[in-house]
DNA sequence: TGCCAGGCCCTCTTTAGGGCCTT
């Protein structure tokens, strides 16, 4: 049968203006990382004009002020590159939910569309590394001695560090289910099973999917 | 004027409440 790798996918994380496009936040940056064989092989970085101030939490939460996003592309134009940048590829990202609403609601945007999809490093995270003391991803970094040297909450560093963190995921899963290959679907399955018994409900899945 | 995110997940749950994550 036909694999879709895991650890073939594009990392993206995105700065907004706040937390909900539904009340009308907006996108101020983008950054990615195409993993391919779970080697970082390309990166995708830029700021946008959403065409409106953003407030003093979100300059000092993130480092990017309103002069620095004065300079920079709109969003629309940024998007389309990033469309191109990402092609058919899947995506991850540390709490997915959040970054798939803004993705989605920047696309609808310039009416484009992707094929890729999501998987979520926080919840499949809270499944693998249940030790960990939280999932915030600065915490999980530490927690497993990833090799840091930039700054959070911008974008193409927090893509770089969840591309490290789903490394040390696969990695993880490989060692306690004892297999090599690891379909996204699995990691999928494993972000959504109970946190008692993943591995229970992951051998189920491999061998269903061996029985195909 | 008054509203102000939402999905996941645990538990003192399911006729609900609240903490965790993301900016």
């Amino acid at each position: 049968m036909t694999h879709i790798l895991a650890d073939d996918l594009v990392v993206v994380d995105f700065e907004t203006t706040g937390l909900s496009p539904d009340n009308g936040d907006r996108a101020i940056e983008i950054g990615a990382v195409r993993l391919r064989n779970g080697q970082p092989v390309e990166t995708f970085q830029a700021l946008m004009n959403p065409g409106r101030r953003v407030n003093s939490f979100i300059e000092q939460y993130t480092g990017i002020t309103n002069q620095m996003l004065a300079d920079a592309a709109p969003n629309a134009e940024v998007m389309e590159a990033f469309l191109q940048f990402l092609g058919s590829d899947n995506l991850l990202a540390h709490n997915a939910s959040f970054d798939k609403k803004f993705l989605d609601a920047e696309f609808l945007r310039i009416d484009r569309q992707y094929s890729g999809q999501f998987a979520c490093s926080l919840l499949t995270s809270r499944r693998v590394f249940d030790d960990a003391p939280n999932h915030k991803l600065g915490t999980l970094v530490s927690f497993k001695n990833l090799h840091q040297s930039g700054n959070f909450h911008r974008a193409l560093f927090d893509a770089q560090m969840t591309a490290k963190l789903w490394v040390s995921l696969l990695h993880e899963v490989r060692q306690q289910l004892a297999i090599d290959v690891i379909d996204l679907a699995l990691m999928q399955t494993i972000s959504k099973a109970s946190r008692r018994d993943w591995q229970l409900q992951a051998r189920k899945f491999l061998t269903y999917e061996n029985a195909l």
